[in-house]
RNA sequence: UGGCCCAUGGUGUAACUGGCAACACGUUGGUUUUUGGUACCAAAGAGUCUAGGUUCGAGCCCUAGUGGGCCAACCA
């Protein structure tokens, strides 16, 4: 029963370390620290799974700590959202906090700053501010009031708390370095002015820390050990640093701000402005949009927290800007959902099926098993009658054999029912079919290659059925400078159609999920009525079947390959394809060579000549680079002294293919 | 005229102090199947961005280059 011990990720490696080189797993405590300024989407699922994770690990307590320190752009919504979503997801934080908590502290700690000369009032335009701090390349200048006095910096700063002052008239900043080669050293804001309502403290303030001020301190107060965020954060590590060297008692934890590559996914944008803008532009119904990368958005899809912490925890940890594929999303929640989801039969596109040795009046409940992958979820009954519905894409008149569904003069079986054969097609003026006619025998232990769901006429309920599409048509929406990432958007991502399922899902309650057999997984909406149900497609089934057939109506399906990937240069394929070439069989050397010769015409010799000098022990590469030179010399390349030692040198070469190569 | 971070199959993540590059998704083929699902079996796919170095041995260490990302909000 060992359980397999897992790779650590970097984060863990670095925990370990601290726990090995004498910190106590007492002291270990982290926190997860959104902006309540708009809704969690499942990138924050990874930063909340890593602090979370590592809390369960390691017994530790795990903060919730609401970072409010713009008012203007917060509110009490988003916080009751995020408390949702996180405990949604199955999380227990140890205490709910706000870093507005912390506004005192933090004003007389900014006190004990101005008092010790590492911070002063600068009371400039913050166009000024912004020309003195110079640029990445550029080192910045001294402000004309860097060096006003302490007692002159600490009225300015009462008064700014006050409220004797407009916005953006002063603000407090640090002193630290103005040429300093990281621009967020060159003395950073602290405070500014905001005649704002907050949605905890009111109007009890009008100065507000910034968030560099206010994050590591917070930490620290909070005795968090291990601060963890997104690699963008990196750069404001010296400063958090320099922050804390500034209040540090140094009996007490220094907490550690380490950073993770945040979670990309595919076709979909993880920016809280960006999603904010498409509900705010109405392309969305709000935050929980099923279309949106939102918890809430996928919670009212149809995942389960399970699926998301499945996945996050799949997609790892690590400091590499990634780009995962909803493939990986989509196969976590098909994996819980088939071990749990109920089935039943519904019919999205129907087309009449009669079965004409079918009596009339007759009905048959007939026995249907509720989960094949869960023993205890027993059966229920299913209603059978002569007029059915099946699914329009289940006929086809005439098919190949790769067709397993039914034809004119074929068979198949019915779900949970009986094995029918179909006789002949009624059609209208135009040529649409408007019905099949079946013949069925009870029989149901004949062997045929088909199944197909239907439900009955009579019985079946009529639904509302809202199908989804990827928001967007590109693979990484936001990731093109010269285009807007609405230009992507997907004009048919929603397809509302009406469905026909079966009696038994009149008690469905808002949130249920089921398996639509050989459709996918649904769950009820939340727009659901007593007159209406509605259902939301979650995701589809695996559909081998459909990958066959040409993209069809399969909208689904990949667009497109042409990725951003940018070209390789022709003379580093050529390199990589040499190095392996003397491992391969023959015949694809033969093909290899090809390659680099065609790949050889774009290459010029000052690109080329460099390689000359590779090491002898590097046949491989040697061996591409004559390949390449050949096709060079070819197109009319003159000899000259570096070429000529290169031949020579190869010529004599130990490997017979080396020298083939050589004799041009 | 900068600083910092990153580079392993199509995608993501591994490879403990250097020792035949692994796992998952995806792809392809097969077996089972009253879901063209699931389960199971198998295969293809990278020799680790490039060059040089250290070493008996380098994806891991060193140097230089190349490519990508982040940093100039009174946002977080």
């Amino acid at each position: 029963m060992s359980e397999e011990k897992k790779p650590l990720n970097f984060i863990e490696q670095i925990i370990e370390e601290d726990l090995s080189n004498g910190m106590s797993k007492n002291d270990l405590r982290f926190r997860f620290p959104p902006e309540p300024n708009g809704y969690l989407h499942i990138g924050h699922t990874k930063a909340i799974g890593i602090s979370f994770g590592l809390g369960e690990k390691y017994n530790a307590p795990v903060n919730l700590r609401f970072d409010d320190t713009n008012p203007a752009k917060e509110e009490q919504e988003y916080v009751d959202a995020i408390k949702e979503d996180v405990a949604w997801l199955g999380y227990k934080w140890d205490k709910e906090l706000f870093s507005s908590d912390y506004f005192q502290q933090l004003y007389d700690w900014a006190i004990l700053l101005i008092k010790a000369g590492k911070a002063y009032v600068d009371s400039q335009s913050s166009e000024a501010m912004a020309e003195q701090k110079g640029t990445p390349t550029q080192p910045g200048v001294d402000g004309p009031f860097r060096n006003r006095s302490v007692a002159e910096n600490l009225d300015l700063f009462e008064r700014m708390k006050n409220g004797e002052f407009e916005e953006g008239s002063h603000i407090l900043r640090a002193k630290i370095d103005m040429q300093h080669p990281n621009m967020l050293m060159r003395d950073p804001i602290m405070y500014r002015i905001l005649k704002r309502h907050h949605h905890r403290t009111g109007n009890d303030w009008c100065i507000y820390p910034m968030y560099d001020w206010t994050h590591g301190e917070s930490d620290y107060l909070e005795q968090v050990s291990h601060s963890l965020c997104s690699l963008e954060f990196k750069p404001h590590r010296e400063l958090y640093d320099w922050f804390l060297d500034q209040v540090i008692n140094p009996d007490l934890i220094r907490p550690k701000q380490r950073e993770f590559a945040r979670l990309n996914l595919s076709y979909t944008i993880m920016s809280k402005r960006k999603l904010l803008q498409l509900v705010d532009s109405g392309i969305v119904n709000g935050w929980d949009d099923p279309r949106m990368p939102t918890i809430s958005g996928l919670r009212r899809r149809g995942y389960t927290p399970n699926a998301l912490r499945k996945f996050v925890e799949t997609a790892g940890v690590a400091k590499r800007d990634n780009v995962i594929d909803v493939s990986l999303l989509e196969f976590c929640i098909r994996e819980d959902l088939n071990k749990a989801a109920p089935r039943v039969m519904a019919v999205l596109d129907p087309l009449k099926l009669v079965i004409t040795n079918y009596p009339e009046d007759k009905e048959a409940w007939l026995e249907a098993e509720n989960n094949q992958e869960d023993a205890s979820a027993g059966f229920r009954k299913v209603p059978f009658s002569r007029e059915l519905y099946i699914e329009k894409s289940d006929f086809k008149e005439e098919a190949g054999n790769k067709f397993f569904r039914l034809k004119l003069g074929g068979e198949v079986r019915l779900k949970n029912a009986y094995i029918i054969k179909a006789e002949s097609v009624k059609k209208d003026a135009n040529g649409n079919i408007l019905e099949i006619h079946c013949t069925y025998s009870e029989d149901t232990s004949k062997k045929v290659k088909g199944t197909l769901h239907w439900v009955s006429i009579k019985h079946a309920i009529k639904v509302e059925v809202r199908e989804y599409d990827r928001l967007f048509m590109d693979e990484a929406p936001d990731s093109h400078q010269d285009k807007d990432f609405m230009d992507f958007i997907n004009p048919n991502s929603l397809k509302t159609i009406e469905a026909y399922v079966e009696p038994s899902l009149k008690e469905a309650k808002i949130g249920d999920r089921f398996q639509f057999q050989r459709l996918g997984y649904f769950n009820v909406d939340n727009d659901t009525t007593s007159e209406r149900l509605i259902f939301n497609k979650t995701v589809g089934l695996r559909d081998s079947w459909a990958k066959q057939k040409p993209a069809q109506n399969n909208p689904n399906q990949k667009q497109q390959n042409n990725k951003p990937q940018q070209k390789r240069k022709a003379i580093d394929v050529i390199q990589q394809l040499g190095k392996k070439y003397t491992n391969l069989p023959e015949i694809k050397q033969q093909k290899v060579k090809a390659e680099i010769q065609e790949l050889a015409k774009s290459v010029t010799y000052e690109e080329l000549e460099p390689l000359f000098n590779t090491a002898a022990k590097k046949v491989g590469t040697r061996i591409a680079v004559a390949m390449t030179l050949g096709v060079l010399l070819n197109n009319g390349l003159e000899r000259n002294e570096n070429i000529n030692i290169f031949i020579e040198k190869a010529s004599s070469d130990s490997n017979e293919l080396l020298i083939n190569e050589v004799k041009y």
